[in-house]
Formats: structure tokens, sequence, C-alpha cells
DNA sequence: TCTATTTCAGTTTTT
DNA sequence: CTGAAATAGA
């Protein structure tokens, strides 16, 4: 601060508190901004950048920036730009994948990759691993494919390479990983491919291996800032260690209160270990927060004070606003959304908001579909993040197969799909054997397709096919060179009769056209407004950016409709209005974080990032029972609701829960407790033991999670079909393959409900069989 | 080779 | 309940 006088420019200090002031005119040097939700941490970011560039004169071309989000980025780059007043060409800025994959297409033969590789998503290089695992015999009932993927995942990131992690396994499962990953890394290789990890992995690798790339990259980057710090791994901390240097000047901001990427490998320890890694560090807190009302910051401070191992830290209000938060008690999730739509609806009204103002959080994506539901009765917009994304469509995959294996014939992934829609008359048989010769050949399956004499083997009439198929992709490539992507695109689309082949499929067709046109729109925007990145074909560019977009990143600020998503998407967010919904024990938290002190930590971290989203006024919502993959659960309200004091909660019930009789024999109706005093802390938990006990005992005395048992298997009885069979001793069954049978027993009930039945085939006997999955029918004329 | 049907397992969060 | 995979049949 002594500083500031001596500056020539006040001008880019304007509004900011002492510990903000202190953040942005720290010049050189390592520097921890240890920044609480709210506490203007990108004001500080791009107010020091913008200070860099034009108070001290530094080059726009030595600052690298990163983000967690494109969107941030993007958002980043305007605030600066609108400071400055002038573009700030040459600075870096994006998400650690895209400055990744910058660094690798800037020198892609140090990977022994081309400028034109491809960058896989999850869904290609599950793929890949599912074919590596039947090569190496692995059963996919054995071991998953995806806890494979994510174990080589999580190899990756602690930057474990292959050799080695192969000399660390011990257990079955590992020695199982361990050939898979080792040929993972030649697979994607000869696909000329990346995964998402590489991304991070393969740069530190290049920088790692090549004393002057790193020297290059090193006095470039004179500035090193990396937002949301807490949440980086083993790999991209290497990474900005080894840009930055000892000495760097480097500027991490991020609260370890927020870090909830753990199970994605993020090292909550990078940020709390910070001052060891960098002694000269200066670190900066930012305490006071500008974006929620007192009651909000007060349930704040409440749920994150129960972690250990913080650096501490609390939340000081500057905001006015007094309204309570309300906590909800639904009776399912149907009354839930119900609800929550409703009050929605009445505060717009009241409090003159727009639909914009408002965001529903929940733990899963499974959630969202209640509130959908409601939202579409009420007809009300709403943008749903997440989910289903724009670019994992299968139309719209379909179609990116072909861009993708015109910029990168070497892509075996996208071959595949591509050859395979339309139908072409090339079925399994010709692939296997095509895949088999390439990889015999050490060349991709396009290349492998290309030579008459490795074809020997095929069918005169897949030949054939498979000669039109190439000749088509080589038509594209030529064209490809001349043409804009979306042209191209419209070109693919043609050429193929894409529109036809989605006709055939039926009615819901409207939709997918719908959205390849949205493609192809896209692809137009993006040639327009973007003029793609340096030595980066448009095609190229087009494609990493469809592969690295995030589901936030598609968010648009304008449109006026109620956002839904999950917390972990809410990140970085901030609404007037926020509703937190399904906060019940085993879904938030999950119950797998239960026994897991750490996860469970993370848990709450998760929790308090959703409630610091709020503005000025929080809704934390939950339900007492909770359909789950088709199964009705029981539920008690989340231990996270009711470790925070009753005084700080405005309580209340549903019309449905206050008329199920439930509430009733609970006194005051709006306490969920019911007797008042000295055991608010237990209300939540204790609402079962003064109902009625006419009604049937709780479900929710029973263990979070247990299924409630159900009189029948069928959900209801007007629904059930003719064929439906009558569960009984001596009742008649048909079974499609053992035939007619007696029930002889019956044992178990729910799903559980098995049956012991005498078949009528001899040879058959008596068989035992669960009747949720034998699939019986009613004898005929029985 | 392709389609239709049935079986079966799974289900946290995402760049 | 949903989506993928296995299987049978055309």
């Amino acid at each position: 601060m002594m500083e500031a006088s001596t500056l020539p420019d006040e001008s880019l200090l304007g509004g900011l508190n002492p510990a903000q002031r202190e953040a942005v005119l720290h010049r050189d040097g390592p520097l921890l901004v240890l920044a609480g939700a709210g506490s203007g941490k990108t004001r500080v970011l791009t107010m020091r950048i913008a200070r860099l560039i034009e108070v001290h004169g530094v080059d726009p071309h030595s600052i690298l920036a990163v983000t967690f989000t494109n969107k941030a980025a993007g958002e980043m780059r305007d605030r600066i730009e609108r400071l400055l007043g002038r573009p700030t060409a040459g600075m870096w800025i994006g998400t650690f994948h895209a400055v990744g994959a910058r660094m690798l297409r800037a020198a892609p033969r140090l990977v022994e990759r081309t400028a034109a590789f491809t960058i896989y998503d999850q869904d290609d290089s599950l793929a890949v691993i599912k074919r590596l695992m039947e090569r190496h015999r692995v059963s996919s009932k054995q071991y998953a494919p995806r806890a494979i993927q994510s174990a080589i995942s999580d190899a990756k990131n602690a930057l474990v390479a292959p050799p080695e992690y192969e000399s660390l396994a011990m257990d079955p499962f590992s020695r199982t990983v361990a050939p898979i990953y080792h040929d993972l890394g030649d697979a994607l290789r000869l696909a000329n491919a990346v995964d998402f990890d590489d991304l991070l992995v393969l740069p530190v690798r290049l920088l790692r291996e090549n004393p002057s790339q790193l020297a290059s990259y090193r006095s470039r980057f004179r500035y090193v800032l990396v937002d949301e710090y807490q949440d980086t791994n083993r790999a991209q901390y290497q990474l900005v260690r080894l840009l930055a240097g000892d000495e760097g000047n480097v500027c991490v901001v991020g609260d370890d209160d927020q870090s909830i990427y753990g199970w994605r490998g993020a090292d909550i320890r990078n940020i709390l270990d910070f001052n060891k890694d960098f002694p000269a560090a200066s670190i900066v807190r930012l305490e006071e927060n500008y974006r929620s009302a007192p009651p909000i910051l007060d349930v704040a401070n409440a749920v994150i004070s129960a972690n250990t191992g913080r650096m501490g830290k609390t939340l000081r209000p500057t905001q006015g606003g007094s309204e309570p938060v309300t906590a909800l008690r639904a009776l399912d999730e149907r009354d839930e959304a119900e609800w929550i739509v409703d009050e929605l609806s009445t505060r717009r009204a009241t409090k003159n908001l727009d639909l914009r103002d408002f965001a529903v959080l929940y733990r899963t994506n499974a959630q969202s579909r209640a509130l959908e539901e409601a939202l579409r009765r009420h007809t009300i917009q709403y943008r749903l993040v997440g989910s289903v994304r724009f670019y994992d469509r299968r139309e719209i995959r379909d179609l990116m197969s072909y861009l993708k294996l015109i910029a990168n014939p070497a892509d075996d992934e996208a071959f595949r799909r591509a050859i395979a829609i339309p139908k072409r008359g090339l079925g399994e048989t010709t692939l296997d054997m095509l895949a088999e010769v390439a990889r015999r050949e050490r060349v991709s399956m396009f290349a492998a397709a290309s030579r008459a004499d490795l074809l020997e083997g095929v069918r005169p009439a897949a030949r054939v096919a498979l000669a039109q198929f190439i000749s088509l992709i080589d038509r594209f490539r030529v064209l490809a060179e001349e043409t804009p992507v979306d042209e191209l695109l419209r070109e693919v689309f043609d050429a193929i009769k894409y529109g036809d082949y989605l006709k055939a499929e039926g009615p819901e067709s409207a939709d997918r056209l719908e959205n390849v046109k949205e493609l192809i729109t896209g692809a137009a925007e993006l040639v327009a407004d973007e003029l793609g990145e340096v030595g980066l074909r448009p095609l190229d560019h087009f494609l990493q950016r469809a592969t690295l977009i995030a589901d936030v990143d598609a968010l648009e600020a304008d449109a006026d409709a109620v956002t839904l998503m999950t917390l972990h998407n809410a990140k970085g967010l901030e609404f007037p209005v926020v509703f937190i919904s399904g906060l019940e024990d085993g879904l938030f938290p999950l119950a797998r974080a239960y026994d897991d002190p750490p996860q469970l930590e993370e848990e709450r971290r998760l929790f308090y990032v959703g409630i610091t989203r709020a503005e000025r006024k929080l809704y934390l919502t939950h339900a007492e029972e909770r359909r789950r993959n088709g199964e009705l659960l029981a539920s008690r309200p989340s231990s996270f609701l009711v470790a925070i004091p009753d005084s700080l909660l405005d309580k209340r019930n549903t019309i449905k829960v206050r008329s199920s009789g439930r509430a009733a024999m609970r006194g005051p109706s709006l306490g969920w407790g019911g007797q008042r005093g000295g055991r608010d802390a237990m209300a939540f938990g204790s609402f079962d033991d003064d109902r009625d006990p006419a009604f049937p005992p709780s479900a929710a005395a029973r263990r979070p999670g247990t299924p409630v048992t159900r009189v029948s298997i069928y959900p209801d009885d007007e629904n059930v079909s003719q064929d439906a069979p009558v569960i009984a001793v001596g009742a008649r069954v048909r079974h499609r393959r053992f035939g007619a049978g007696t029930i002889a027993e019956l044992a178990g009930s729910g799903r559980e409900l098995k049956v012991k039945v005498d078949f009528d085939d001899e040879s058959v006997g008596r068989k035992t069989l669960v009747v949720a999955q034998a699939n019986l029918e009613r004898e005929i004329g029985a």
C-alpha cells in the first residue's frame, strides 16, 4: 500500500477495500489471495491484470491467466478490456485444459502428435478402454469399464505414468488396470488423439523433457494468475510450478472452504501448502462479503465451521437485509418441486423479480426431473444446465464424428461412428477385421481401409462400401481446406442424407433436426466472433471448443428463465434467490460420504458453496420420501440441515405435510419439532415418534436409503396389465423359457419377492425365481 | 448385417 | 426407471 501514493494512476483502484487494494497492488513475487465467497475476487483479478498492463507497462503477451470455466475466461477478458478501453491481444486466458491444448498445438511433435490432433471426451476414451479390455480378456463384469477409466484418470492426474503405475500395482484390480493404462497411451498416440487428462499431463511432460520449451514459456509468461486454486490437481499444480519457477510472479486466488473437486484429483493441500511451496509468498485474506444478506452468511458460517483443517475465515457482511433463511419440509419430490415453483411465482410477483433471478440447485442431476415437470406445469421458462450436454446428443455426435474424421483421419473413434451412420452394410465383422489389420500394421483404421492390399479377407460388397466411404471423406478433406465449418457441416449433412436418416426414426426426429440446425448456426457464429486461434485451422478450433466447452459455458445471461443446475455447476455464480433442494441424508450428503470424514467435509463445502450463491433469499428444502431409481426411499433431513441452529431458520411445511396428519400431532403448525424448546436440535430427527399411531410405522424411522416395502410389486393396481400373474401359492403362471407351472412357495417381499414354481415340464422341475426379474405371465386361460 | 426384444446393471459431482 | 449389452430372429 505504500506504493499506492507513488503510482501515477489511482483510477484502477476505485472502490476497493484495503485487503483488495493490497492484492491488486502487490507487484512481484508469489501471492496467495484467500478469497471468501462473494468477496470480490474477480474484481481483484481483473483490476490487477488491468493495472499490470496500464500502470506497469506489462505486455499482455507476458500474462497467463487460468480460470475455471471458459465462460469465466471470456468474462474476465471482457472486463479487463472494458477497464483498459482496448483489446488485450496476446494475453493467454482460459481453462487449464484450453491452455494445455494450446501448448500442445504449438509443439505437437514433442508429444508425438500432429497439430490436428483430436481431443477425446470421456465417451470416446471409454470406448477405447472397453476395446482394450476385450483385447486383454478383462470382462466388463469383473471390473466396470468406468472404474478402470477412473483409475487411469486418477493416475494421470497424479502424474503417475504407466511404468510407475505398473510397478506400484499390487492388488488384482491395479494389476488389471496397468496393461490397459499402458496400451491406452499407444492407442491414443496412434489415433493422433489426446484425452482430457492428457491436456494437463502432456504439457507437464513437454516442459520437463524440453528445457528450451520451459525456458521460452518462463521468459514469456512473466505473470501467471490462477483462479479457483483450491480445485487444482497434481498435474495442474505442477504446470503452474513449472511455468512460474520458484521465484515467479504467480498469483493464485482461491478459497479452501470451496474445494469441491477432490473426487477429480483436486488436492486441497495445493492451497493449504502454498506458502511452503513459495516461501516468499505474501498472503492476503478477503473476508468482506459483498454478495449475501446477513442471515444467509450466518447460516454459511455456521455450516462451514463444522469442518476441520481449514485455514479459517469468517465472512463479514457488507450488505443489508434481514429476511431469514427458510427451511422447508415436503412430502415427496413432487410436493417439494410444486412448493418451490409456487413460492417462486409468488415471490416473483410480489418482489417484482425476473425469472433469471432464481436458481434451484441440487446434488444430483436426476433431481432435475421433478422440478422440470413442475415448472412445465406452471409454464415457467427454465434453463437446465448439465444433464444432457448439447454435444453429447446422438445427432450431434453423429455429425461431429464426420468433422473429426475429416480433421484427423487417424481418429479411430470418429471413424467407427461415422462409418456406422448411416448404415452402409458394414457391420461388426468388417470393422473388427479392419481394426485388427490396422493394429497389426500400426496404422489407423482409415489408412487400413484405404489400402486394397490389406483388405483381402473382406467381402467384395463390403470392400466397395469401404471404398465409397473413403472417397467421401477424402472429398470432404479437400473441401474443408477452403470451406467455413458451417458450410462444411451442411455439405456433410446433405451428402449422407442425414435428414432422411433422422426422419426414418419417427416423430421425435423433429427435435433432433432442430439441434442439428443449432449446431450449424453455432458453427457459423463461432467463426464469426473468433477468428480462431493462431496457427489453428478453423475446423480444429471448432472441434476443440466443442469438446472443451462446459455446461455452464452455454448459459446465456440474457435469457429470462429460472436456472436449474447441480451445486457443482453453480460454483462462481450468484443469484438473488436460491433454492437448495433435496437436503436429505443419503442424498446430500451422499450416503457414501457417511463413514469417510474427508468426503463428508467435501460435501459440507459443497453445501457452503450453494448457500453462498444467494444474495437476498435462501431456501433449503427436503422431502420425507423420494423416488430414486424407481424406488421410493424414506428420508430424514440432512445432518447438515439439522446442524444449523434453529434460531437461524424459518421452518415451514408444505400443505401436504400438514394435512397428511403428521403435523397435527405436533403442536404449533409451523414447528417441526412440536414440543417446544430444549429438543430443537433434535427436531428434524424426532418427527416420527409423535405421529398418529394409526399411521403405519414411519418409513423414515428406518435407516436412510432403505426402500419402503411395497405391498405389491406393481406400483398401482389400475395399471397392472392383463398379463400380470397372480402371485400366490397354487396360482398358475407362465415363464417364457420354462413354460407353465404352479407356484409352490413364496419367500421375501417387494423386489426381493421370490417364488418356487413347479413347472409342468418335468425336465424343468422346480425352480426358484425372483418375481421382479422373472417376467412371469398369467397362464393363458387360467 | 441389421433389428427387435429382452435382460441386466447401475445411479455423484465434470474439464 | 433408464440405458447398455446380449441375444434371437429376419
